[in-house]
DNA sequence: GCCTAAGCGGAACGACGAATTCGGTTACGA
DNA sequence: TCGTAACCGAATTCGTCGTTCCGCTTAGGC
């Protein structure tokens, strides 16, 4: 895990970090640090050790989920088939987000001003952008949008499934083909909002 | 307001209305009770004495909102431009939405339970679905969407744009245009999911 | 104008959760 | 093997929030 810790030490992390994914996945950003500490079989100190608030905790789970995104995104981008690649990434991301209540939260806050996170997610925007533009090229996708519309428009199907996920599990699947319909040029209206920028995104306070 | 209420509770009621709609619709859901007696200019017990819980006073005006909405789609629906009216109604709705922060809040409770609220909504769809078939009828909605998905599309709309709402007001606007594209039928990609029926949305426990 | 009961408000209660502290314990280096 | 420093978990502190209690106020019928 870390260079320097003892060995328990090491362990103790692990099982926080694994324990706290899933208490946090499960519950939301607002489940308590003493459930995580029970799942992880230790005591609340131990965490507030490795983490001095619950928002870093927070922050570390929240920069990995951003990085996986960053990698898949990167991977999608380098596909043969660029349409299948896009809508590939944009349901496993979604997938992601809907396992993971704490994602969508996590986004809400400005977790997001933190450089670590900051620099996964501008990762991610790179690769998206590589990703579009293939895309565009070959047709798919409509030229007036861009890579940040992605993410945006993914929290808001995995929030839209949400609604929905205990009683018509993958119903979410059903606004993602919207959206992606909504991607396609041949319906395509001129929108009626600029497209959004590093400026925008970049939250400057 | 209500029969056989002395004349101050009356106005006491009333205020506690104003005040809770401001202050929910500000802070969401989870705004206190003291925030809203002191802006109502009372004291907490007031409230206590008309709604029991504050779930109960939540539910009050979670109905008020979404009969305005109902009564919205009406009108939508006897609309001459029945396209127009439509893009007009999610306009509005997601505005509404975007508006008041506990609205999505309470979508994702089980305030929707309450027949008082269920019967508005069952109102809601059924205008959306006069609305939405005038609209397939013109060839501008697709034939394979139905009322139950608008309420969803308008909610993933508004928490996608709530993300950007304080940064780039109106954003939100760009990504109801990427859906009201995706709701066309040039663009359109056969659903992965099966539509929704009222026993999916009419939770039976 | 008076009487009475409904209405009022603020203080107090209990629960809960984040964060801190402390005394006992355990792993590593010499 | 032993000393020490790092580590651990339970108990505690502190603040917040929903809800209730109780003594005071006041509206409104007679």
């Amino acid at each position: 895990m870390e260079r320097g810790l003892r060995a328990d030490a090491a362990r103790n992390l692990a099982r926080v970090l694994d324990a706290a994914r899933e208490v946090f996945a499960e519950r939301g950003s607002e489940a308590s640090m003493a459930e995580i500490a029970a799942r992880a079989g230790v005591g609340t100190a131990t965490i507030y050790r490795r983490f001095p608030t619950k928002e870093d905790l927070l922050a570390a789970l929240f920069e990995q989920a951003v990085a996986r995104l960053a990698a898949d995104a990167g991977q999608a981008a380098e596909a043969r088939d660029v349409g299948r690649a896009l809508r590939g990434f944009m349901q496993r991301a979604a997938a992601a987000h809907l396992a993971d209540r704490s994602y969508c939260d996590c986004a809400e806050t400005n977790l997001k001003l933190r450089p670590e996170v900051q620099r996964h997610f501008d990762e991610l925007i790179a690769n998206v952008d590589r990703l579009l533009a293939r895309a565009k090229e070959a047709g798919e996708v409509r030229e007036d949008v861009n890579a940040y519309d992605v993410p945006i428009l993914l929290m808001g199907v995995a929030q839209a499934g949400a609604l929905l996920e205990d009683r018509v599990p993958g119903a979410w699947k059903r606004y993602l083909d919207i959206v992606l319909d909504g991607l396609r040029p041949q319906a395509a209206r001129p929108l009626s909002r600029r497209p959004l920028t590093a400026r925008d995104v970049h939250p400057r306070a």
